[in-house]
DNA sequence: TACAAAAACTAATATGCGTTAGTTTTGTTA
DNA sequence: TAACAAAACTAACGCATATTAGTTTTTGTA
């Protein structure tokens, strides 16, 4: 009897969500199939049940294991003693780490999300709504101090939020620009804008 | 016999081509089934082959309508005898209203078209590149006449094209803020940027 | 070396899918 | 009304899927 693995995380299982990403993000949740997952960690289908409850256990792994770290860091921000400009950029900094670091999860919980089971769907929209509405309140603030523009708060969220998730593009082109440029041209772009 | 219709468009074929975009975008390309089609149309499920070849070809459909109507207005753009900000303002705006009046199709060729088959899908991605190369060309020469900051061009397109898609999710909020204001806004923060 | 647990395997099941075949209904025109 | 085509229907096929059952191999420990 094997179905269900209890005790502590071993490293297979942590395999086999690393490649499970790297799958839904290239084919899409439903059109991944167990058995290529299992090809890509090199084992059998079945076997992968001795690990994981679920395919759609992995998709609730990888995309709560995102949420969670970008709940973090924004309350690390919020708690931050430096000007909203100061925050803006971190968080936009913060958000193209993620893409270039851990591009395959965020990719996915960017995109696979709506295959989410109930309560799952649920929970993963309301704390991401969550999340948009703790960045106007930070927009907010920085039109209330005259740091910003007079612009809707909402729609800077909507720019500033899309812009960053542009990047899973950049994987595509790969033209030789660092990171480094990249971040600041990005930074500046959202900040100051292209026109002079 | 009934397999491929021939002849001229119907309207019937236009009503299925409408409801899949919808479809499709809800609940993505694989996970929509000609079952649930069928049953938006108002028909049984092989009813639906009277007018199409098939599944595959709906998406064929929606993702080139789209990717046409882009290039279209492009050279019209390019074309225009203005200054290359206002170039750049007439883009944004028409992808903008391109997200707000034909948002179904638009979702399903920004998410859905990796699902294409062969040659459809490289004939896209072919089409798309080509795309951001006339988009960065033209910011390249707004730099060279001083029109723009000297930041990094591909990054510039990056940030744009990402930002106007966030638009997609603007159907969700439905904060009430005019289509004009939303326009503006956007290209204010995008040609200008936030910070004062 | 012996034993127990973990994890692999093979085989099989139930389900849902896109699509086809064949037939009947509907609608139009002479 | 007769005839013909368009488009609907029911039934079914073949295939791929996630998952389970049951068994064997591997691995770690005494």
């Amino acid at each position: 009897m094997s179905k269900i693995k209890l005790g502590k995380n071993t490293s297979k299982k942590d395999v086999i969500i690393k490649k499970s990403s790297a799958l839904f993000k290239t084919k899409g949740f439903n059109a991944a199939s167990m058995r290529e997952l299992a090809d890509a960690v090199g084992v059998e289908a079945p076997s992968l049940y001795n690990h994981i409850g679920s395919k759609s256990e992995l998709l609730q792994t990888i995309c709560f294991k995102v949420a969670n770290e970008f709940t973090t860091q924004l309350t690390q921000t919020e708690n931050k003693k430096c000007s909203i400009t100061d925050k803006i950029e971190l968080i936009i900094r913060f958000h193209i780490t993620m893409m270039l670091d851990e591009f395959d999860e965020v990719f996915v919980a960017n995109h696979e999300w709506k295959h989410l089971q109930e309560p799952f769907l649920s929970n993963f929209l309301n704390q991401r709504r969550n999340y948009e509405k703790r960045l106007v309140a930070i927009i907010e603030e920085g039109i209330t101090k005259k740091e910003l523009r007079n612009i809707n708060p909402y729609v800077a969220v909507l720019t500033l939020l899309s812009a960053v998730r542009g990047l899973e593009f950049w994987q595509r082109h790969k033209k030789n620009i660092s990171t480094k440029v990249l971040e600041d041209d990005m930074v500046t772009h959202l900040l100051k804008g292209i026109a002079k």
